[in-house]
RNA sequence: AGGCGCGUAGCUCAGUUGGUUAGAGCGCUACCUUGACAUGGUAGAGGUCACCAGUUCGAAUCUGGUCGUGCCUACCA
């Protein structure tokens, strides 16, 4: 084995080994196990979002698989409609064209080109993660077969009445010219303007003050030319004999009404409110309630359409609010400009403001669907990890809207309906279908619908879709509901309710039993990482590494605003003036659960990612110096506790308790505790302690061959053990590593990921080999701590001189003196028995036990009074706290007996440990 | 406006049902190339657990409030 750990060669080489020899298929008999992949963009490319949550999946699945589960990870890919037909449309545009002008089919085309031609880049990028997803079953949602299972979810729907179209008010994208969901609008405060206009009142009417017209607040100008009515609150005094009278549109010369509605809000503005029923969803909902007349005054670009007054016609929206502002100033009715905040819709792909916009589009009637899906969680037949998601969940189902799925896109699951020239609706799975199943006349003219289904339509069928719903039942049966779902809490509407909704609906069966909501990946800075702030890490990078200019280029690259490519170059530079390390796959992974704890976003630390990579090399070392001592060397063929060494016995102690701890972890979805757990074990006790104390028997195995060689295979087995406990953590180290290890203990098989996970075993718990080493540490890590505080080289080999303690200590002692005199460097250590005299010596205590070290030559007198002054304060303090509160009445009184026994036994020690300092401090002073 | 989180060492985070000398990693200081590892070893410094009040014999932990901070949902033209 090479010196130090180099991840990159051997990542590759598994990974490449695993897929061939189809390691990453269901095997065996025992219980089902299943995750469905959250299908990323099949265009896309890995961030760090899926680093995370990938870690996480396949942790789970290795876990399972170990435990002897048939365990599938399907994998598959999503058709991202907009995402995608938006990037096939940009290409287009840089070389002059656009998808109109080369038409839908060849447009679809060019889709299909692009995603086979980098489809296969974020698969790729998966399989660097190590992740063990079975890729004989990938699937992608436009696939025939999963594209059928849309088409007959639809029909079905549609045949019950609860896919219906509607024409209302959508949330209209002028860019893209579709309509989307409530939920890819995203709304934010922006700086704007209030306007204030007055309406001239009709038939001469007047208001209380006298005045010939009314004001009106308003945030949109442009829309007074779809204006069909005017609302004041019925409570609102000032206005209560204007209602049913008119004003004079300006600009328009139209009458439009004043009407009551509880709508307005009396404090706001002026209280009068003009309303736009086909421009606002407030002004449509009012405007079906006065019976308004609906005006639609913009084109699907969102500029003024035909039903505006000619001089408007054909402006943009923003020219068409300056114009109005600029003439109502001209004929007097600018009342005044506030600044305002405001909210404004955006889509959450095109950027651009929305519009509400009256169009024909599908809807799924969600109720019927949404009730069960409440109540399966209500149940607990699904369950949140961690609990309090729950709640937004409710949140949102309690208050559930139809669904709009149809998009005005060509990537993507067409509408499979079709109409004639009355415009009467048809649907089936193909023309002929819709003929026979509505026995339409053969020469009956019929158009299929232009419109595609919503994305997330396709994802909630995820589950059953990709498991060979409804036609080849053998993997649905067998694995569906599916174990749990890994994804993060921005698509829980999105998709995990629409998921449940559909399952339920389609297969009786819930999708999955747990949803683990991980949390969002930020920067260090706890910023959310995005392309405009430049602070993207991709996870590609931190395996392999990245030079400092690359970098810079990656990050600047394609910028939507060029301005911020100074700023971005000057943070990265200075973020990373060496570029990024890489520190492969292992430590990426290992600091993902490291910083997994549930219900939190995670900042993503560089500098741990270097901690794991050391660690890694750590676990390296380790096996080497095993192998080094083992290769060509007696090793036991069998574990006889008799020959167990207090050493062996407490390491296979500690590990069994590690095993313990990672698989409650595992269980409770605390992947940092499981991270925590192993690190610990394996290199603060394995590493730091096992390894050493196993060094005095096999540097001395002339001694006791017995005991060499069976402290030999305890290193072998714990080292084992380990590696299986690390392998769903670090699958790639642990496979090279386990290669080497399982060879040397004979273990036939050939890959570490299909062995058994270690299972605890209490019978190998010994609390008094736990004891015993306790107590040598103890020991050791005193005379260390005189070695550290009086700088006393490590090199130098110390006498030491121990009295006060039991016969138990003592008998300790004479047992554990190799590993004393090996681990603290002694050249001798001496029992004081009785009152025998001891030299000036510098003091530590454990328990009762004094250890000295004598100061001839080695320790300044002053330094070590100073070291017991220190000490003295310490203990000190710690018993003033105790005695406070022991001679509290109340404390003694009420607390349980064993609190207070317990703060008793410490007086005590604390006592006696300061009088034992506070003598030899006596001494000193006497010397010097 | 409602809802959900968070605030513990310079930084990133643990801390189970209230009782620990409040922990880890990174960083920092000192010493050390000792026969697995300097991607290392040993020792050490560093925290009035945001603040205030309450419950309790006892609060980082429970309750209420304040401040700061992040997100989600709904929004008034």
């Amino acid at each position: 084995m090479d010196k130090t750990y180099q991840p990159q060669q051997l990542e590759d080489h598994w990974y490449k080994t695993w897929e061939e020899r189809g390691y990453f298929k269901p095997q065996g008999d025992g219980d089902p196990y299943c995750i469905v992949i959250p299908p990323p963009n099949v265009t896309g490319r890995l961030h760090m979002g899926h680093g995370f949550q990938h870690a996480i999946m396949d942790a789970l699945t290795r876990y399972h698989r170990m435990q002897g589960c048939q365990t599938l990870w399907q994998v598959g890919t999503d058709h991202a409609g907009i995402a995608t037909q938006m990037v096939v449309e940009r290409q287009l545009n840089a070389i002059g064209s656009s998808r109109q002008e080369i038409g839908r089919e060849e447009f679809v085309s060019k889709v299909w080109d692009w995603k086979e031609e980098s489809g296969g880049i974020i698969t790729q990028q998966l399989r660097r993660l190590g992740s063990s997803l079975d890729w004989s079953r990938e699937r992608f949602t436009m696939d025939e077969q999963l594209s059928k299972v849309v088409e007959k979810v639809f029909i079905d729907l549609f045949d019950e009445g609860l896919i219906y179209r509607g024409n209302r008010l959508v949330n209209w994208d002028p860019k893209l010219h579709t309509a989307i969901s409530d939920l890819e609008v995203v709304s934010e405060e922006e700086d704007g303007s209030l306007w204030h206009f007055r309406y001239p009142l009709a038939d001469g009417a007047t208001t209380k003050d006298g005045n010939d017209y009314i004001v009106i607040a308003t945030t949109r100008p442009e829309t007074l030319l779809g204006d069909t009515a005017v609302a004041v609150n019925p409570e609102d005094a000032r206005y209560q004999e204007l209602v049913g009278k008119f004003v004079e549109l300006p600009l328009c010369n139209r009458r439009i009404p004043i009407v009551a509605d509880d709508y307005v809000d009396m404090e706001f503005g002026t209280g009068c409110v003009k309303i736009t029923p086909a421009h606002d969803f407030n002004d449509y909902e009012l405007g079906k309630r006065h019976d308004l007349e609906i005006i639609n005054i913009l084109t699907d670009d969102a500029a003024i359409n035909e039903n505006a007054p000619e001089a408007f016609q054909g402006l943009d929206r923003f020219d068409a609010r300056k114009q109005v502002v600029a003439e109502m100033e001209n004929l007097g009715l600018l009342e005044k400009i506030e600044p305002h905040k405001l909210k404004v819709p955006r889509g959450d792909r095109s950027g651009v403001v929305i519009e509400p916009y009256l169009t024909h589009q599908w809807y799924v009637a969600i109720q019927s669907l949404a009730d069960p899906a409440i109540k399966a969680v209500e149940d607990g037949d699904i369950e949140f990890v961690p609990k309090n998601w729950e709640n937004t969940y409710f949140a949102w189902m309690r208050n559930i809207q139809d669904w709009c799925i149809s998009r005005q896109l060509w990537w993507g699951h067409r509408i499979p309906a079709w109409y004639d020239e009355e415009g009467n609706v048809y649907v089936a799975p193909s023309e002929a279908e819709a003929r026979e199943k509505y026995q339409l006349a053969a020469d009956l003219k019929l158009t299929q619908d232009a419109d595609v289904l919503d994305t997330w339509f396709s994802s909630a069928l995820w589950t059953f879709s990709t498991l060979g719903w409804p036609d080849d039942l053998e993997y649905f049966e067998r694995f569906h509901p599916t174990d749990v779902l890994v994804t993060g809490f921005d698509i829980i509407f999105f998709w995990v309710a629409r998921m449940i909704m559909m399952t339920l609906k389609f297969t009786g069966e819930i999708p999955f039993k747990k949803v683990y909501i991980t949390g969002l990946v930020r920067d260090e800075h706890g910023q959310k990482m995005s392309k405009s702030k430049g602070n993207i890490l991709d996870p590609i990078d931190l395996i392999d590494g990245i030079e400092l200019e690359d970098l810079v280029a990656k990050r600047t690259a394609d910028m939507m605003q060029p301005q911020l490519k100074e700023k971005i170059e000057k943070h990265t530079r200075e973020s990373f003036p060496d570029g990024i390390t890489g520190y492969g796959t292992d430590a990426l992974r290992f600091t993902y659960y490291s910083l997994a704890s549930t219900g939190r976003d995670i900042k993503f630390d560089l500098g741990r990612t270097e901690g794991f990579r050391n660690f890694c090399n750590k676990i390296w070392n380790a096996a080497r110096y095993v192998l080094m001592n083992t290769e060509d060397k007696a090793v036991a063929d069998k574990l006889d506790v008799a020959h167990c060494s207090i050493a062996d016995r407490w390491i296979m102690s500690r590990f069994e308790r590690a095993s313990k701890l990672v698989a409650e972890a595992v269980e409770s979805y605390r992947f940092d505790l499981a991270s925590q757990t192993l690190h610990e074990f394996i290199w603060n006790e394995y590493c730091d302690w096992y390894v050493e104390l196993s060094k005095p028997v096999l540097w001395d195995d002339e001694a006791n061959p017995e005991a060499a060689k069976t402290t030999r295979l305890v290193l072998l087995t714990v080292l084992e053990k380990s590696l299986r406990l690390l392998h769903p953590f670090m699958p790639f180290i642990t496979e090279e590593v386990w290669q080497r290890v399982a060879g040397q203990l004979s273990i036939a098989g050939e890959s570490i990921m299909l062995q058994p996970y270690p299972l605890y075993s209490e019978a190998n718990v010994d609390d008094e080999a736990e004891q015993h080493i306790d107590w040598l540490k103890g020991i050791i890590v005193a005379i260390r701590n005189i070695r550290g505080e009086m700088d006393i080289s490590p090199a130098k080999a110390i006498p030491v001189l121990m009295r006060h303690g039991s016969e138990e200590d003592e008998q300790r002692l004479q047992a554990y003196r190799p590993y004393l005199q090996k681990l603290a460097k002694l050249d001798s250590v001496e029992w004081l028995t009785g009152d025998q005299e001891a030299p000036a010596s510098a003091t530590g205590l454990h328990g009762k036990i004094e250890i000295l070290v004598p100061l001839a030559g080695l320790i300044d007198v002053s330094a070590e009074r100073s070291r017991l002054e220190k000490e003295i304060g310490k203990l000190d303090s710690l018993l003033k706290q105790v005695e406070g509160k022991l001679s509290n009445a109340k404390f003694v009184d009420n607390a349980p007996e064993a609190v207070v026994q317990k703060e008793k036994d410490k007086q005590k020690e604390y006592s006696e440990a300061l009088a034992a300092l506070r003598a030899k401090l006596d001494e000193l002073k006497n010397l010097g």
